[in-house]
DNA sequence: ACCCCTTGTCGAACACTGTTCGTTGACGAA
DNA sequence: TTCGTCAACGAACAGTGTTCGACAAGGGGT
């Protein structure tokens, strides 16, 4: 944990008189996230969670968008940061950028709040420092370095908001798997003589592997690198 | 223009009897979008910019997500899209991603809507099919097409979605670049002995070249898939 | 020519949302 | 003990997406 915070974030630096506390409702808060996604979590119910009025909230957070912040960097909290070996970049990136990915995916929705602003939170900033030490050690010149760290992060979050949707919509259907089955459908289905490559191929472009999809588009990220890192 | 549509598209047959139409609607929503983003688009406004009232829109659109898809898919309506030369493969994948990010840029936030849901329009197809086209046309295996299609419409609509949220700090700051320079400020302004890689190139890490950006993103993204395409 | 009935229009209402206001009441310092 | 501060919180405000039910205008069938 680090005590560094961007400077929009109320400072709470007075010990908390009461019952409630800035952690307290990022608990409560999380607790909402997994059982609901972001679209479930209201002041309103973070408040009924902790047994007390939506009011009372805005002494502790300014803002709800403050609230996701705090809650995104509390999930960031739990990937596990390698200590960098500039033998391994590549490993290394891969394997950060992968826990990264799986712990979004532990929380629902919350990816999502990376894509509607920039993650500036402590524990985002460790994970940036770590991810570029990595970089830099292993010879991708700095500026690719720092535009890459945007690109990957962003494809990062991407895909999990896209994943954390269809885990959803299957979680509705009644089997599993079955919203990735309709797609494929959607797409076999497709007047052939306007689509032949869509129908064709309509079970790749739908094809339910999760993982194996995000590990594909985080080598074809990280492949680029490469090439620069090579060039030096 | 296509007539395929997703089978809860809510069909409209018959000829409308009455001022209202499907069209009319996007048009109304559209100008709203460009003028207030997807945040400040609500039925009530569109329904005011047309002079009716809000219930009247859902005779011709079953709710506000199907109108969001039917905007998306009007806004990727404007990316041209070039006729496939094998020759060209990697240049034609090149522009056309290009030109679909510029089209979103053009429509403030939309691109928010193509990562809330995969876009299945028949305008997000015709892209789709073009895309497939060029990319197996240049020696992509179908897989790698396939997942390729996905990964890098993601990374096109994250990229976009982020600009378009520098665009509108940009906005409402005094200067243009004022939001940049504030987030290079923060990480320069660090404590440098615990962020150390990411005080020194804070200038890099903030740059607000947006285009170039993106187009480095897309090009580690390429890079990728060339290799792909060679190895059969 | 008549009537019916389908179909688009739309005001009002419902159940929500984030946020603010003003009051209450308990604690720590003097 | 008294005072002032500030977390707690009920109520209200302005807004949201969506539904219901009433209304009216045309076209099709008789």
């Amino acid at each position: 944990m680090s005590d560094v915070e961007p400077p929009w974030w109320t400072p709470r630096k007075t010990t908390t008189r009461r019952s409630l506390s800035r952690e307290a409702i990022v608990d409560a808060a999380l607790k909402l996230l997994r059982a609901e996604g972001v679209e479930g979590l209201s002041m309103r119910r973070v408040a009924g969670e902790l047994g007390t009025g939506q009011a009372s909230l805005y002494a502790h957070v300014a803002n709800k968008d403050e609230l996701l912040e705090l809650l995104f960097d509390r999930v960031v909290a739990d990937v596990p940061l390698p200590e960098p070996d500039p033998q391994r970049w590549y490993e290394q990136t891969f394997e950060l950028w992968t826990a990264a990915h799986a712990a979004l995916l532990r929380n629902g929705d919350i990816a999502r709040v990376a894509l509607a602003r920039v993650p500036l939170g402590p524990n985002a900033l460790r994970l940036s420092e770590t991810a570029m030490t990595i970089m830099l050690g292993g010879g991708v010149p700095p500026r690719a370095a720092a535009w890459a760290l945007d690109v990957v992060g962003l494809f990062v979050s991407a895909s999990a908001v896209e994943d954390a949707i269809g885990a959803e919509l299957n979680k509705r259907g009644r089997d599993p798997g079955e919203y990735y089955a309709a797609v494929a459908g959607y797409f076999a289905d497709l007047p052939a003589e306007r689509f032949p490559r869509l129908v064709e191929h309509s079970a790749e472009l739908a094809s339910g592997e999760r993982d194996a999809r995000f590990r594909f588009g985080l080598s074809m990220l990280l492949a680029g690198l490469a090439a620069q890192a090579r060039r030096d």
